[in-house]
RNA sequence: UGGGGCGUCGCCAAAUGGUAAGGCAGCGGCCUUUGGAGCCGCCAUUUGUAGGUUCGAGUCCUACCGCCCCAGCCA
């Protein structure tokens, strides 16, 4: 290689490396086209949207594309709903394939004739053995399997009967057409692989025209050289079937032979990637659906109120590698919200009321000016409602306080954000003795929240003029499992039990500051001490829902908690 | 025990024979009208283990150990 052909991959990930020495050295006429190819069986997750910025961002950063291929040769699994559900997730996720959109079942008749081709070049044949009898005779890791007996056909017997599997003439499971490659082969991807295989199933966007469908092995290396891929990238559990990949597009004249690159998928603590699993869990009630904010998919995190940018700087940030990794959910929390954090307009919201009146204060309203966005001066201000009747948060308030607590206590000074100064002066409880009410006085030289004489408060607490309080369901939400590694099941468990009971609170009578009533559906605040919320997708303007995000990070729940041990 | 992939801080991850980046988490501190944000500091004498080559090894060689994937007519 010339000095002029080396490329510069100093920091760049294994893939970007590969690609970018390609590129400096003409490979591929120095084009780059990678794909994306979903199954359309279920929704797209965090998963998924790693290997989508790595396909779309490789190609994107040597001006290349990147294909969207619903990889979708199995009727019995895939629908056209899920199609839909992925096209929105992947636009949602900030991505743009184009005019390139394509199906492998848009293929079906080319790889037919490929099909044909190799059986035609005696590297095919059409078996009838069951599914069963393959099973025994593809051998173990460590013994060879045995030759079909069908395996010696004549081409013409072959083509004769590829044929009439194509005109529906078998039923499922009696035919298949096997690649002639090598029993023996300690790769167990190569014991003669299954092609084609009878389905006399409907097909989401094929109707009834084939009963035979290409396997993914057939049908991705094909899709691939036919769309000029340049960089098939995948995850590392296919590995072995590279070794197919390259034999058939070998064994056929196809238009290039994409180099297919492996790496690492992603997993995340405290949830599970598997769509199997994910079904089970919805199927058994266990949360709403795809959707429900507490999945790992793309539609559950937008739901929760993830940003696209979020989950984009998440991506990008934990690299690409070989290495089996599990990536602790906190980490994808700093990413919500560093980006919220930005991003997020401010308001106050009381999750848990807690009634305080201000004796001293006049029966006339105000407005106080309050920030909208103290990362983000363009953000403004607006104008909050301030009465005599005002909603604190129950935890804000504590008859016995401990050494560090800051907040309001009997006969304690605390500010309220953007407001005054007040003073605790009478705890009001219930016949059982619960606090209902605090009777306190306000300073009023302290309006905006500044003592004139200079004197200064620990704490700083939100509020809710109770009078102008839009009330409101904001439900909580905790990881979906408690443990780390949910499969992770010991002798005679299951996974389901290691769900969490409180992966959802639901607190129904909040206390939110008027500004709140006209937020749009789906978007994402940050209720000030409390943490981001995002008015949900199925809220209406009688029953507001809010969604917790992510909590801001708290230092008092550090010492709280290490307080109790 | 066949084949393949992989072992660098609790979790990710750089380092391309020249003397172990960075992020997350954690821990101290500063600041603060969000106990938020921000800022400062601490956090691998050592890269799974044992040998070897070399002036020099996370990088090269040998052996061992451990983890993951593969026996769907799923993708």
């Amino acid at each position: 290689m010339g000095l002029e052909d080396q490329a510069e991959t100093a920091g760049l990930d294994f893939i970007r490396s590969i690609v970018a020495t390609d590129v400096a050295s003409g490979k591929h006429g120095g084009a780059v086209v990678t794909r994306f190819p979903p199954e359309p069986s279920g929704h797209l997750h965090i998963g998924h949207a790693k290997a989508i910025c790595l396909d779309f961002g490789v190609a994107a950063e040597h001006g290349g594309r990147c294909h969207l291929r619903f990889d979708d040769t199995n009727p019995t699994r895939e629908e056209g709903e899920f199609v839909e559900a992925i096209l929105r997730d992947l636009r949602w996720l900030g991505f743009d394939w184009g005019e390139y959109l394509y199906y492998a079942s848009d293929y079906f008749e080319r790889l037919y004739d490929y099909a044909v081709e190799l059986v035609g070049r005696g590297k095919a044949f059409v078996c009838d053995l069951s599914s069963e009898e393959i099973a025994a005779r593809r051998g173990t890791l460590t013994e060879a399997g045995t030759p079909s007996p069908f395996r010696e056909r004549s081409v013409e017997e072959n083509l004769d009967l590829f044929a009439r599997m194509k005109a529906g003439e078998f039923e499922n499971g009696e035919r298949t057409l096997r690649a002639r490659i090598d029993m023996a082969s300690p790769n167990l991807v190569m014991r003669d692989p299954i092609l084609y295989r009878v389905h006399k199933v409907p097909h989401h966007r094929t109707g009834e025209q084939w009963c035979i469908y290409p396997l993914y092995d057939f049908a991705h290396c094909l899709s691939d050289s036919v769309e000029g891929i340049t960089h098939s990238l995948c995850s590392l559990e296919f590995v072995d079937r590279r070794a197919l990949y390259d034999w058939i597009l070998d064994a056929l004249e196809t238009p290039c032979h994409p180099q297919q690159i492996e790496f690492a998928r992603l997993n995340l603590s405290h949830t599970v990637m598997s769509k199997r699993v994910l079904r089970e869990i919805i199927e058994a009630g266990h949360v709403e659906g795809w959707d429900d904010p507490r999945m790992p998919t793309l539609s559950g995190m937008r739901r929760r109120g993830y940003p696209p940018a979020a989950l984009r700087s998440f991506c990008e940030g934990v690299g690409v590698a070989k290495r089996a990794n599990t990536i602790e959910m906190a980490r994808l929390e700093h990413s919500v919200r560093e980006e919220l954090n930005r991003t997020a307009p401010r308001a106050m919201a009381v999750l848990d009321p807690l009634r305080v009146v201000i004796e001293n204060y006049p029966e006339e309203d105000e407005e106080l000016e309050a920030v909208n966005n103290p990362e983000d001066p363009s953000a403004g201000t607006r104008r909050v409602p301030f009465s005599r009747e005002l909603f604190i948060e129950r935890a804000d308030f504590m008859e016995d306080p401990p050494k560090k607590f800051f907040r309001l206590a009997p006969g304690r000074e605390v500010r309220l954000r953007y407001a005054y100064f007040i003073t605790c002066e009478e705890v009001v409880k219930d016949a059982e003795g619960h606090v209902v009410e605090l009777r306190c006085r306000y300073d009023p030289a302290t309006r905006g929240g500044d003592a004139p004489d200079g004197r200064k408060v620990k704490g700083t607490l939100h509020w809710v003029s109770q009078r102008h309080a839009v009330r409101a369901e904001v439900r909580l939400y905790e990881t979906l499992f408690e443990v780390e590694d949910p499969m992770d099941v010991p002798e005679g468990g299951h996974f389901l039990d290691h769900l969490n009971p409180d992966s959802l609170r639901r607190l129904e009578d909040c206390a939110l500051e008027p500004a709140l009533a006209a937020a749009e559906v789906g978007s994402r605040w940050q209720f000030e001490r409390q943490g981001y919320f995002c008015l949900d997708g199925r809220s209406t303007p009688e029953a507001p829902v809010w969604n917790r995000s992510v909590t801001l990070r708290d230092s008092w729940a550090k010492v709280s908690g290490k307080r109790k041990g």
